[in-house]
DNA sequence: AGGGATATGTTATATTATAACATTACACAA
DNA sequence: TTGTGTAATGTTATAATATAACATATCCCT
């Protein structure tokens, strides 16, 4: 038997699973409403949050969106790979990588409980269709002019409209 | 002589560095109201985004909240943790940590750009104030009874307003 | 001065998330 | 079985965060 909250989980979880990609709460919610007609927000939120309290979910937090887990096992924390060509999200073990930020913080007296790894970047098959301009890091968001190039961590999030790749709604 | 842009950006960074806690926009935008009676909120996004891309200030992702940054010169990405107990947030140089992560994310191929470390755990001030229950990793929120206790990651941020520490606004 | 670019101000609205309360489902004792 | 308390779910409304779109001002260069 299953209550109403396991299959609006299941179906939730279902929806994240079909794609690579993270969906914002009310992405999922549009695609709900075929399963579940007169769905409101709080649904979909509580549903998150029930996966994400077991690890079948994560938000990604530098997008303000949910992501089904593609680990195994979610044992703890995993860095999250972002790729701003094409928005792909992968999951990655963070093994030595935790306590070595644990092990940095715990340098000012931090007693560490939970960690939020997130990069973003250029993922490999995006590497692959087009080949860096030069400089080896990883190419720019698209052919699109640079009057003014962004410099630093600007390059990231806030990005504006006229040069956000489309994936982000 | 100074553009009033550029007198905004001054007046933001001051009130973020007035304290070591993180702020939202909209806060920041009331302190703004004395200096700046008419003031809105695309003016305030506008004056962090300035700051950021200086890296005069950082987004907290996990608390969508500004902070002041707290190098002495922003390098590249810093780790920041931040308290469960009395919200106060402290940046980390993130030196090695970062090629470990972007280490991590190159065995699929990933190309890192910007990377995003937020710790959350207890700091040092709070742990010496009350001593760890047991069990060693920090302590819980407060003495709020615990009917049905947290477990794995969901101690953290989705955090029921009851028993969230006060200073989460 | 004129004209184009950039910065700033203003209004409105989009997007994300939660509070608050009503209702239902369920366990268990009377 | 019928009440009674508890937890889960549904519903309504609203809070909190962020940006679009356009108007106006400022600056730089000729
Ligand atoms: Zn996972
Ligand atoms: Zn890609
Ligand atoms: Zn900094
Ligand atoms: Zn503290």
């Amino acid at each position: 038997m299953t209550t109403p909250g396991e299959q609006m989980q299941a179906d939730v979880l279902a929806i994240l699973r079909r794609r690579n990609l993270a969906l914002s709460a009310y992405k999922v919610l549009e695609e709900l409403r075929d399963a579940h007609p007169k769905i409101a927000p709080p649904a979909v939120y509580r549903a998150l949050s029930s996966l994400m309290s077991k690890g079948q979910a994560h938000r990604v937090e530098t997008l303000k969106a949910y992501v089904a887990c593609q680990c195994k096992e979610h044992a703890r924390a995993s860095i999250l790979s972002i790729c701003e060509n094409c928005g792909a999200i992968e999951e990655h073990l963070a093994g030595e990588v935790l306590e070595a930020v644990s092990h940095v913080v715990a340098e000012t007296g931090f007693s560490s409980q939970h960690h939020v790894i997130e990069v973003h970047g250029i993922c490999a098959a995006c590497n692959a269709r087009m080949p860096a301009p030069e400089g080896g890091g990883g190419r720019r968001l698209s052919a699109i002019a640079d009057p003014m190039p962004p410099k630093l961590e600007a390059v990231c999030c806030p990005l504006p409209t006229a040069r956000r790749a489309a994936w982000r709604h």
